[in-house]
DNA sequence: CTGAAAGCGCTTACAG
DNA sequence: CTGAAAGCGCTTACAG
């Protein structure tokens, strides 16, 4: 029986190297860590020691000594909508091209969930990124008090952001409709906590009104496809010709439900959607929506957090909340949207 | 000003609260961990005092003594394969819903960049989940030794497994393609490396012989939408009117590249899928998939995992390796899959 | 270049 | 019920 393959549980340590190695625990941690500290013949005897027993040193006890724990907390409000996955995979690879591992956690789209969770993960992590957060402003400065968090999708004073330029996406949308004969575009709001989906709002509504259109606003029971259907009759009801989603998925579940209901997509009604998810273009017609580059926003908000660590030289604090990112957005015309039949 | 917003960076132990309580360090973690066994009034004391400095027990400083750091890792080959989302979603709800945080990590799809990914959360962690994995045998037993391992859709000796019993699901579509007409079914595989793969081929090729079909195999070169297209010329070439997918991704490019080259699906070709992910009823026609019950694929394995960890009582190392579960699958008959015409 | 000691923040027998 | 001490596994000045 080889003794490398001790059984589950028993725990190697530096000072089983040194053991083995004949040298002081504070040298196996020298010629492991810093090893030009160390003379070559004592890294040698340590490295195939620590080879032998198969060591791996605790990072626990590390981070417990250097305050750093390598690890990046990334909150998103729902784990499955598919808006969040480009910008968790743009988190992810960031965080690991930088030697980080990326801790993901769900809010299910409420603020106390959301503010629970941040505490619960902050002590393990060097610091998080909140996606679309529905926390208030004062409850994430006092945890970017604690360690360094940016928000996406949001702007709050004081706090790192990354946050989309939403003005030319929804701009070219409403030339697009205008062009098309649609006169009164409908808005299919997101969770009124959604700093975003106020953003877009304000920002159709002066479009609208620059361009000489009607908006109106619609409220959703959710940001998912059911609330893309129950919102359906209204959005007929409204008189509105055109409809801009929140999200894709609200988009999908919209277009759905008026098929059902035999409207013509998109002689009759124009949909577009935001974020264009993975899907969007299963659709048919396929969902014209407006594209925000959300693996971007994931890897510029790691590179935030990053940049906002106490910096490892001096341990001096570092600067935080000067940071903010504003990505493009634009419109990807497909089918779901166009001229108006006898518009 | 009030001291309990302090400088970032200053950590408040339980020494500080020792202090402002008048008690000894170690009546505050009985205070604060085990309230019985302390008296009311000192109780009150450290509380108050923990509450004013707004303090936090570091997970760290515990997991080094405890030995349980409170995380379980997943591990999946790909992130934003939606293949993986039930998965993880029922995973991250059943690791909350027992109080632990989970880790997300992506491999590539690389069994080398698995391997490394593993050995580097493990130590952080109090087992992992290897979803899909890319491994072998033996690498995965030996992490298996170190810390808790669950595999789903694989089975490995002597390690916790949840697979998907994928029986049901192919007979029954191996049945309706049969009363549609079809005689020789394709069957576009997934990664060589993947175990799930072989498994469903083996499933498919054993059903086909009984119902006197033929069965082919197709290689491909990624289980994507630009692999499925990618191998649609030589499905076409095959004289197969029927294709069975490893994933949905693979379904719709495979749809989408025959649409292109005018096939009608499905009177001319059916497409049948594995999965049932999101989106995959957005397509025209909608796709046909087996579906497995993904999210309790998640929520299983994280039990697993909690199962095998060291009791927490007596400190006895638990049984691994013992667990497996077997999740059955069946049939979503949608647009694309029906009878050959002429057939 | 290397050793001995102190300490990161907590928990847990052990006394009293 | 509470205090004093030891220790989890590592790192880092401080001597030599």
């Amino acid at each position: 029986m080889a003794k490398s393959s001790g059984p589950a549980g028993t725990k190697v340590t530096i000072y089983d190297i040194a053991k083995i190695a004949g040298v002081n625990p504070s040298t196996v941690s020298r010629a492991l860590g810093k090893p030009e500290r160390v003379s070559a013949k004592t890294r040698k005897l340590v490295e195939q020691a620590a080879a032998e027993l198969n060591f791996r040193a605790s990072p626990l006890a590390r981070s417990l000594l250097t305050g750093r724990t390598g690890t990046v907390g990334l909150i998103v409000a729902d784990i499955t909508n598919p808006s969040y996955f480009d910008m968790i995979r743009g988190a992810q690879a960031a965080a690991a091209a930088n030697g980080l591992t990326l801790v993901l956690a769900e809010s299910a789209e409420s603020a106390a969930t959301e503010l629970r969770v941040a505490r619960r993960i902050q002590p393990s992590t060097d610091g998080i990124i909140l996606a679309s957060p529905r926390m208030s402003d004062p409850e994430i400065r006092a945890l970017n008090a604690t360690k360094p968090v940016t928000v996406i999708n949001r702007s709050v004073a004081g706090v790192d952001s990354v946050v989309p330029d939403v003005e030319p996406g929804i701009s070219e949308a409403v030339r697009h409709l205008a062009s098309g004969g649609h006169r009164r575009i409908a808005f299919l709001a997101g969770p009124d906590t959604s700093w975003l989906s106020a953003r877009r709002w304000e920002c159709l509504r002066s479009a609208c009104e620059w361009t000489g259109r009607e908006a109106l606003l619609i409220p959703t029971t959710a940001p998912t496809a059911e609330g893309g259907r129950r919102a359906a009759r209204d959005v007929i009801a409204s008189g509105a010709t055109a409809g801009l989603c929140f999200n894709d998925v609200l988009a999908i579940g919209l277009m759905r439900e008026l098929q059902a209901a035999k409207v013509t997509i998109p002689d009759e009604f124009s949909v577009v959607g935001f974020d264009n998810i993975f899907g969007s273009d299963f659709t048919t017609p396929a969902l014209t929506t407006i594209a925000a580059p959300f693996t971007e926003a994931g890897a510029t908000a790691l590179s935030l957090v990053l940049a906002a660590l106490p910096n490892a030289d001096d341990g001096s604090p570092n600067v935080r909340g000067a940071g903010g990112a504003e990505l493009p957005t634009s419109l990807i015309v497909r089918g779901s949207s166009g001229r108006l039949l006898g518009g």
